[in-house]
DNA sequence: GATGCTCCCTCCCAAGGTGGGAGGGTCAAG
DNA sequence: CTTGACCCTCCCACCTTGGGAGGGAGCATC
């Protein structure tokens, strides 16, 4: 089976089971003679169980330990279980912070006339003097603080 | 005010303002002999209205785009409030494909055991052949999708 | 005036994943 | 043998942020 054979069979792009492969998350697919990737039913297999644990917005790390608990038969499924819960907390994290962001700019939204008038509370808002300066060494700004754990959501 | 100063100030990073300044999202700020960045308190209230913004979940170019209108007082408070409202759908779209893989994800852990054994429903649903492979030239990989959307959700 | 500390400067690198494309080889069908 | 579809390896871009190297500027203290 060529790549993009493996890739339709799988839904993983070409590109993608190259970079996989170049990072060391899949093992070194065997080569044609004239250098040409060959895969196997097997490796099929692992590319779906990639491509599963992608759409569940499982990072590329986590996955590699996924992988090693999922080849592993003696593994427990307990820990199993805790990478899963990890990254429910970690989707939690990322959907209050959304959340808070939108809740926040529908409130301003909805007192905006939305008309030819220039004034418009949203405007206002953003240019209200909210931050106070973050004293840098000690990291007050509390929960409502988006950008301090703004910067770690990168889904 | 020296860039520290501003930085304080504002609660941009030093690091973000210079590079707001490279790219265009600020004007040069004036220097002094020695090079150093010299910034007044008119330029803080641009750079905690960008601060604000960014806590917000804008991306830098609507960021751009509103302070545009900020600055024209003749601006249709309209037209700020569809910016407002494009990213809410944003927000939203996010949220829900994240919803989606946490919903799904804790579905599969609610029935592992998390104990010692093996068999874990989690493992059996990663490895499970979900994804029936892209027909490539029709998008077909319906709402339940998240992978497609997925990469475009780069908060 | 020399030392030292803090601040500032400009560049480069890293991250996460993914796609795009250049420039060139390979394979099978016609 | 030619053509078109495929494959190869590199490099670049996205977006925003932080880290750090290597060196200059400014101010205070000895």
């Amino acid at each position: 089976m060529n790549i993009g054979e493996a890739s339709k069979a799988s839904g993983v792009s070409v590109k993608m089971l190259r970079y996989y492969e170049s990072i060391g998350l899949l093992p070194r697919a065997q080569r044609t003679e004239s250098g040409y990737r060959v895969y196997r039913a097997e490796d099929v297999t692992a590319l779906r169980f990639i491509r599963n644990a992608r759409d569940l917005g499982f990072p590329l790390d986590r996955i590699e330990a996924l992988l090693g608990l999922w080849r592993d038969r003696t593994r427990a499924s307990a820990e199993v279980k805790l990478h899963a819960e990890a990254h429910v907390a970690d989707l939690d994290e990322k959907i209050a912070v959304l959340q808070q962001m939108r809740d926040a700019l529908r409130h301003l939204a909805a007192h905006c006339h939305g008309d030819d008038r220039p004034d418009c509370p949203i405007i206002d808002g953003l240019a209200g003097s909210a931050q106070p300066a973050p004293t840098s060494r000690s990291a007050r700004r509390p929960a409502s603080a988006a950008s301090a754990t703004y910067a770690r959501i990168g889904v």
